[in-house]
DNA sequence: ATTATTAATGATAATAATTACCATTAATAA
DNA sequence: TTATTAATGGTAATTATTATCATTAATAAT
């Protein structure tokens, strides 16, 4: 098992108890399980995966475990258009270089992180942001950029 | 009414059937509610709002009608975060100008339309595009770029 | 015009992700 | 060890959207 996860891990077990939070036997699976991989994954393959750790996790804690991590930034929550959330630990603070967005195959469903321009995107959604929040009075919070496409594979086939 | 709409709605109706599909009274109703509003609608308040023009259109028709003509692209179809989907009419061939990108207060659902930067943004993501496409054999379809936060009145309260 | 053909409709049922509820259990504090 | 409170799991409820299908409206053919 890679260190960093581990280290991850740390972060977020500090952070979580730091708010009075319990750390139970489901709340770690579900750490665990976001913690293994580098995909996108949905509350229903969350609650199966976890399930191998920490069989009797059931389906509504699963959702409300990763309503409070998300709630917590210790996962971002995303919506890529095929109806359901999907999630991704929140390596941020430890690993910045692990910024990223995201390319969605809308035929496959593939997830690509890019990296790529993400410093001048980045400069340029600051910029927006300041721009707007003083014209409109807005405090702005997030921002969601997305690319929607087709990737290799699915380009040839169409 | 405004010129302008009867002439969006015109260029609707060409393209529509343009395409083989008929301009039957309800998507008529659905058409001319989204041409007099700037608002972003949502499939059950596009069916309130047409059944004062058109009282038989059946909210199954509503939602049939509405993919179409996102599929024709004279409807964009948005997701604001808030469990369901919401339209804008495309008057973006005729005019221009009303190419927006939008500002959502997570807390009244308010939504701001602003072209601030439009350009700037325009650019970069165009660059993006062409590099990704490059890097990543990948045909970029779409993109979305949004902001959520506070809205003035919201930001008060809290 | 009248009829034939086909697209579109509306009512209802089905689907599917998420949320609410609530009695039971596990984690922490006393 | 017991009291307190948070968290859980199972199930039911909710809600936006889709599918089904017999009926109707729009167009084409005669």
């Amino acid at each position: 098992m890679p260190r960093s996860f581990g280290k991850g891990l740390g972060w977020c077990h500090g952070r979580f108890k730091g708010y009075g939070y319990r750390l139970t036997l489901s709340r770690q699976a579900i750490l665990d399980v976001l913690s293994k991989t580098s995909d996108h994954l949905s509350a229903e393959e969350i609650y199966h995966h976890a399930y191998k750790i920490h069989p009797s996790s059931g389906m509504s804690t699963v959702y409300r475990t990763l309503e409070l991590l998300a709630q917590l930034q210790l996962v971002y929550k995303f919506d890529f258009g095929d109806g359901r959330a999907r999630y991704e630990l929140n390596r941020g603070i430890e690993d910045k270089d692990h910024h990223h967005h995201h390319l969605i195959c809308i035929n496959c469903q593939r997830i690509i992180n890019y990296t790529d321009f993400i410093d001048e995107e980045a400069e340029l959604l600051n910029k927006t942001e300041k721009g707007l929040t003083k014209k409109y009075n807005f405090k702005i919070m997030k921002h969601i950029l997305q690319f929607y496409g087709l990737c290799g594979r699915c380009k040839e086939k169409k």
